[in-house]
DNA sequence: AAGACAGTATACCGAACGGTATACTGTCTG
DNA sequence: CAGACAGTATACCGTTCGGTATACTGTCTT
């Protein structure tokens, strides 16, 4: 692997690991292998490196993302809600220290410049989310306000899915979400809790 | 106000805004007015500083909490839900700030040792939903680990909304959640969405 | 062969980091 | 009044921080 790429990688698995604020150059340069020199040659300065580090694990989420059809010719919502969770739960599983990355910092203080690298991100997946549940208003009744509630409350509950199986598994590996997972988290979401 | 209470706020806001790693000692000693051998005088260390900020924060949280009876005579399960979610906003309104630093760590990575401060606290909230849902096994039936998943996706849907209030308003006074956001919220978990 | 240029390393920068040795206050107790 | 002691400040410690000036490689183009 040349120098750029194990760069890229060494500082995700540490930004993962430890944090943003918690990691030093010379930390991801040693772990690398390489000087940092070498570094600031590729990236130019710490946040560009992790402006990369994002943008690396996260433009090819967008395409399919986007490619879900809105619910708005009288389709099947919940087939819609399962194609957008299925985007996010494959994408998830494939490329997933990135992921809970971006997800630890959906809380994260807005002070902070990883907040700033990583708000674009955050607040596409949201929007597309909450655009998915204003096009089905019609069959959802009057949202006034409540698709920004379903919003949270579906993405809430994905990525909190997501963050369990990190509990039980390495994520080194890839993480596979498989198709009843899937289904029982849209159940949840749709119809609560009584069965 | 004396020197070491406002060392605790004066930290507790910054922790808030920047995250722990972003802050430095030296900070946090002149928004509060003193020099660095007070904050040690007091706290010890840094670490010393964040545990003592946590507990200041969190310590009167667990008696009403843990005095929510659990719905194991026949009670009302969306009663006692209804108790434990008024519990916690209750509670996150008047410390906003320190339920949201909380909240913000819940996904953060397990290494940095912010995680560790936080986990104790963190794992008591989540091990008391897991008793709740657990205790109502007779009326939601066979939980068969599905407590795990209610658990975690109910203090979502919670926690989802406290961050969402503070988007709105300025965390510094206090944030209050009047009752019928409460009960919109355990509607929305018991009954998923279709009103 | 000559030059250009991306890539890399050695060595270094000032600033900020977390933390402390020492000494000076005040107040309270004997 | 004498001593103890919590509280505070001045000044400093070694280390690490993010970042860079300079020079040396190799490869590729002319």
């Amino acid at each position: 692997m040349e120098n750029r790429e194990r760069i890229l990688k060494c500082a995700l698995d540490l930004f993962y690991a430890k944090g943003y604020d918690a990691v030093g150059i010379q930390e991801i340069c040693q772990m690398a292998g390489i000087t940092k020199p070498t570094l600031y040659h590729y990236f130019g300065s710490k946040y560009g490196l992790l402006e990369t580090v994002l943008k690396n694990g996260f433009d090819e989420l967008f395409a399919p993302m986007d490619q879900v059809p809105d619910p708005q010719q009288g389709e099947d919502v919940e087939h819609m809600l399962y194609e957008f969770l299925s985007v996010l739960t494959d994408y998830a599983g494939a490329n997933y220290k990135a992921y809970l990355f971006l997800m630890s910092l959906c809380y994260s203080p807005r002070e902070n410049e990883t907040y700033r690298a990583v708000q674009p991100y955050l607040s596409r997946i949201h929007a597309r989310a909450v655009q998915i549940f204003e096009a089905a208003s019609d069959r959802l009744g009057n949202m006034n306000g409540r698709q920004e509630q379903f919003a949270i409350g579906f993405l809430g509950l994905i990525n909190h899915y997501l963050m369990m199986l990190g509990n039980q598994t390495s994520p080194d590996e890839g993480v596979h979400v498989p198709e009843d997972a899937k289904r029982g988290l849209l159940h949840q979401f749709l119809h609560g809790i009584y069965s």
